[in-house]
DNA sequence: AAGAGTAACAACCGCCAGCAA
DNA sequence: ATTGCTGGCGGTTGTTACTCT
């Protein structure tokens, strides 16, 4: 048998996320860590499913992301990155400390294709577009000869820049790329150039590292959920979600000290990480309604929750 | 001032690899 | 060995903000 599924969907909500709904993410993983996202929802008392939670986590609530537009220094990495790469943003994103691969994909697909195109650059191959075109021409009477594929590779578009990869390395003196794809790890480490070694130096922060906890070190809210629900003070606006958002000053965090998450110990010592000021500046902003108003939005400062052990079963069979 | 067009980006969808049952 | 869920990924869509006419 498998494992129960991620969620039925039924009455779930979907579209933009709310201040009180981020305020509720924020607050479980800010009391609990990350946990299997299945549960978080319920848990947190959202009505999402938690590939849901998960991405606004990841792309938009996590303590270490930049915001703003990337400057050009991080413009040119994602452009280097992607003649390396390709479309692997994920990978990408793993090079740019505070930044998602969500973000860099939105950047690409709106700024940087039309910059580049304008510089006369195929966004695709980081060739010349005038050399791409007569590259093209120069193929197409062979491949109206050659319609149907010779390989399933051809058919898949993931391959597709491999291929112009390939063909790249025919002729190496046309392109901006300083090495091959790889998937090595030892060889996507070579990808990093000079240029990079600076960035490792910043401090990285990478969700893997969120302390992940055990099903019965959850810590749940013993406050009745109707103050959270009587503080809600704007349910519609993903507005105020960001004003809040950008108005969090968040510290450095190292979390290089949690070396096995797996140890309860490492994770109390993990949760001690988010220091009291961080913790104070959060609960304070968070606090706040949109009118600047001091609201109580935790529903008991942090370290006054109980923790409440859960067996494993409860945790199974989703009874909260 | 209003409507149309465009840009920016948050969120969703579907697929897949890995892994637990 | 098989089944099917989870988490991650990349592509796409939907919504909001902005600019132009």
């Amino acid at each position: 048998m498998g494992r129960q599924p991620c969620c039925d969907k039924v009455g779930l909500k979907k579209g933009p996320w709310t201040a009180e709904e981020d305020r509720k993410l924020i607050n479980f993983i800010l009391t609990n860590g990350q946990c299997c996202w299945r549960a978080v929802p319920k848990l947190a008392g959202l009505l999402r499913c938690g590939k849901s939670c998960r991405l606004r986590w990841t792309n938009y609530l996590r303590p270490d992301l930049k915001r703003g537009l990337l400057s050009e220094y991080e413009e040119k990495m994602v452009i280097d990155l992607h003649a390396q790469l390709g479309n692997r943003w994920s990978k990408i994103a793993s090079h740019l400390p505070g930044r998602t691969d969500n973000e860099i994909k939105n950047h690409w697909n709106t700024h940087i294709k039309k910059k580049l195109k304008k510089l006369g650059i195929d966004p695709v191959t980081h060739k010349s577009l005038s050399e791409v075109k007569a590259h093209t021409q120069q193929e197409q009477p062979l491949q109206e000869q050659q319609k149907q594929p010779s390989s399933p590779d051809e058919l898949d578009p993931k391959f597709e820049h491999e291929n112009h990869q390939n063909k790249d390395l025919e002729k190496p003196e046309n392109s901006i790329e300083s090495s091959t794809i790889t998937e090595s790890k030892e060889e996507d480490q070579m990808i990093m150039t000079p240029l990079f070694d600076s960035m490792e130096i910043m401090n990285g922060f990478c969700t893997d590292e969120v302390p992940i906890i055990k099903p019965d070190e959850i810590l749940v809210p013993c406050a009745p959920s109707s103050s959270q629900t009587s503080t809600s003070s704007s349910s519609s606006a993903s507005n105020s979600s960001n004003n809040f958002l950008e108005d969090l000053v968040l510290p450095e965090f190292e979390w290089s000290n949690i070396e096995n998450c797996n140890d309860i110990n490492s994770i109390n010592t993990s949760m001690a990480l988010w220091d009291d000021d961080f913790i104070r500046s959060l609960e304070f902003l968070i606090n706040e309604d949109d009118d600047g108003n001091k609201k109580q939005v935790f529903d008991a400062p942090l370290n006054q929750y109980p923790r409440m052990v859960m067996d494993s079963e409860s945790w199974a069979n989703g009874l909260f």
